[in-house]
DNA sequence: ATGGGTGCAAATTGTTTGCAACTTA
DNA sequence: TAAGTTGCAAACAATTTGCACCCAT
């Protein structure tokens, strides 16, 4: 259960587990797919959930911290994150005309991590990759 | 010669070469690594080149465009960039302590994003991998 | 009761833009 | 000389922060 990580997370660090907390994991896990900041505060305000925009701005951080969540993209302005928990690592194919991010996963990738992480003497946590291009659907409209 | 990239670039989308934006080019293609926006900006200012910050953020994106650089990371606040030119693609392992990043390159990568374009009927441009971890100093020292 | 946490609004920071004067093709 | 370009300063947008009150532990 994710809020046992992160009351455990909390815990070890000395910091409390507050409702405006809770109230933004739940929300963040009630989401599909990616979301930025001032989305999730959006949905949160339209179900009537009171947490200011500060407080989504503290608690971000610490759900990545606790690995929960995770910060996917950066690409246009703002932040973009995802959970993580129970979810599986994957990567991103992202489409440059429509925007539509495809998520895929190899686990040939994590073998080449290892091998260029080893050539470098570099202790590889994670990573992130990224495939730019287009999309199938706009290869067919445009 | 990165020069005629560029001017080739600019006049087939009917646009000038000016002293500045020789200038920014210049500067960047007298950089080694990494660089974001204010550190070039910086770094023309106390060579006392004449250039303004609107300028800088004006022509970077057009050296994007035109395939002679690349923005390769937009983690902590600002955009960095990198020169491609006769540079070969590689991809980054980032140290998450001291934020030093090693440059590493696998052909088997190439053949991967293949791959995976080819499941998802993706059509795939460029690919950025970066690997968080870290570097083998870090690891020493602390 | 103590120390962390909240909301608000003001402050920062990276980046963009409007405009009048200037340059390049 | 026509069209794009510059520099400046003001405008923006995303995120951060100071502070007085509030609430988990």
């Amino acid at each position: 259960m994710e809020k046992e990580v992160f009351r455990n997370f909390l815990y070890k660090r000395g910091l409390k587990l507050t409702k405006e907390r809770q109230r933004i994991l739940d929300e963040v896990f009630a989401l599909h797919g990616h979301f930025d900041p001032e989305e999730l505060l959006l949905r949160m305000k339209n179900k009537g959930m009171k947490v200011s925009k500060a407080s989504v701005y503290r608690t971000l951080p610490l759900l990545v911290a606790s690995g929960l969540i995770e910060q996917v993209e950066k690409n246009d302005k703002h932040a973009h994150y995802e959970h993580t928990f129970g979810h599986g690592h994957h990567d991103h194919l992202i489409c440059m005309k429509c925007g539509r991010v495809i998520e895929v996963y190899s686990p040939k990738l994590e073998a080449i991590q290892n091998e260029l992480c080893r050539e470098s003497d570099f202790d590889g946590m994670t990573h992130t990759l990224e495939i730019k291009g287009c999309c199938c659907d706009c290869r067919q409209g445009g």
